[in-house]
RNA sequence: GGAUGGGUUCCCGAGUGGCUAAAGGGAGCAGACUGUAAAUCUGCCGUCGACGACUUCGGUGGUUCGAAUCCACCCCCAUCCA
């Protein structure tokens, strides 16, 4: 029986040092490299449950700062934790609210005691801290919890960028202190902007302490991609080998395989969601904007091959149409494929560098939806 | 037959002498979206050899330096009265 949060380094690919693994947690285990859906509001937008569920999903995120606003954390906690809340049975992450203090700038302050909000729901002052996030986070219950952290912008000067990894690195230390649960594993996020220096130093900061897993947070902020994958470069090595590394809030495909073979293991987006609310669909060839007149007559699937619920049962015009007429099944439709395109891509990925073949994968993905594609 | 109100760019609908290719909305077309304030947001939307030119506001003719806007006649629509 592996002890909790206990990571199973599986194989690492021969050729790219991409990594199988497998994390255990109170509600089951990780097959890594893993995507998560976002469910920020206890709930992936259009989704239920059970079709996560059918379409392969292992892992769902939730958010701090959301939830805690509305319905509250007590409310959760009445209700079973998240788990029993949205009836979801599989692992859970939180985000901590370190993303809001990036994404709501012109709605906060930051201090050194933490982050004074004005919510964005009715304009009342709200105030999160380690202590706060972390007392909400376990009463939400979910099984991978994240450090309150600072996420900084792009562009980002050398000394913003200290300031927030230093106060990211000090904050991380009150929310080892507020954790009261050990059923819960918290994990610390590296920050340092897109500084080289930074980042590795961040990384060895946190590197030795007895904690189940990493972030690694503040990238995909609107950077060059190269500049993500650079500091990937900085953070991957510095960190230990038995331990999972989660790069926050990514992303599309491309991002995901240039991550694995840096040696990330997990990943969450909110754009294969969000996109295909907006009518914007995954394909082995790239995107699919699925509203353009062109596909007015297009009685075949969204993907060829693909066996995801829409595409087994519907053609692009009908969705096309789904949208043009509003129809909330085309954005249920459209979620629903592009999580099983991301799912399945992790899965390949994962049979991938089983055989040592992540190479392989990579030539043909970029084959079929060559680099900017995305 | 009479009275009244109307006919505006794909549709609805402002505009009543120059600042009007003509408000606004819809439709249409295209783009954006990476730890979700997002079923959202942005742009285009008369034509062209396009920082300029040309053609448009039911039709014809007229007034005027200048008209979608004023005048005359005609055509059509709606409601009401016979």
């Amino acid at each position: 029986m592996p002890t909790p949060f206990q990571f199973e380094l599986l194989h690492v690919d021969r050729h790219t040092g991409a990594r199988r693994g497998r994390l255990h947690t109170p509600h089951g285990a990780i097959e890594t490299p893993v995507y998560m859906p976002v469910g920020t509001q206890a709930s992936v937008k259009a989704v239920s449950p059970d079709e996560l569920n059918d379409l392969g999903a292992q892992i769902i995120l939730a958010n701090t700062y959301h939830l805690h606003l509305r319905p509250g954390e007590a409310l959760v906690q009445e209700a079973g934790g998240l788990h029993g809340f949205m009836r979801w049975d599989k692992p859970i992450l939180t985000d901590s609210g370190g993303f809001q203090v990036f994404s709501l700038a012109e709605l906060r302050k930051i201090k050194e005691d933490g982050v004074h909000f004005q919510s964005h729901l009715d304009g009342s002052k709200r105030f999160l801290s380690p202590e706060v996030s972390i007392g909400v986070q376990e009463k939400l219950g979910a099984d991978i919890i994240m450090q309150f952290d600072e996420c900084t912008a792009w562009p980002c000067d050398e000394k913003t960028a200290e300031q927030a990894m230093q106060r990211t690195l000090r904050w991380l230390t009150r929310c080892l202190d507020a954790k009261t649960r050990d059923d819960q594993a918290l994990f610390p996020i590296v920050q340092g902007a897109f500084f080289p220096e930074l980042r590795s130093a961040h990384a060895k900061a946190v590197a030795h302490l007895d904690v189940p897993g990493f972030g690694i947070g503040g990238l995909s902020v609107g950077e060059p991609k190269d500049v993500m994958y650079a500091m990937l470069e900085q953070v991957c090595p510095a960190l230990p080998e038995d331990k999972p590394r989660y790069l926050m809030g990514v992303g599309t495909p491309d991002c995901h395989i240039e991550g694995v073979i840096r040696g990330v293991d997990m990943f969450d987006c909110v754009l294969a969601t969000r996109v295909a609310r907006n009518g914007t669909l995954f394909t082995r060839n790239g995107r699919v904007v699925i509203k353009n007149a062109k596909y007015a007559h297009d009685f075949g699937p969204i993907e060829e091959g693909c066996d995801c619920y829409a595409c087994r049962n519907f053609s692009r015009a009908y969705i096309r149409h789904l949208f043009k007429a509003e129809e909330i099944l085309g954005l249920r439709l459209a979620s629903l494929h592009n999580l099983r395109f991301l799912t399945r891509q992790m899965e390949d990925i994962r049979a991938a560098i089983e055989q040592d073949a992540m190479v392989d994968y990579m030539n043909e993905f970029y084959r079929t939806s060559a680099r900017g594609t995305w």
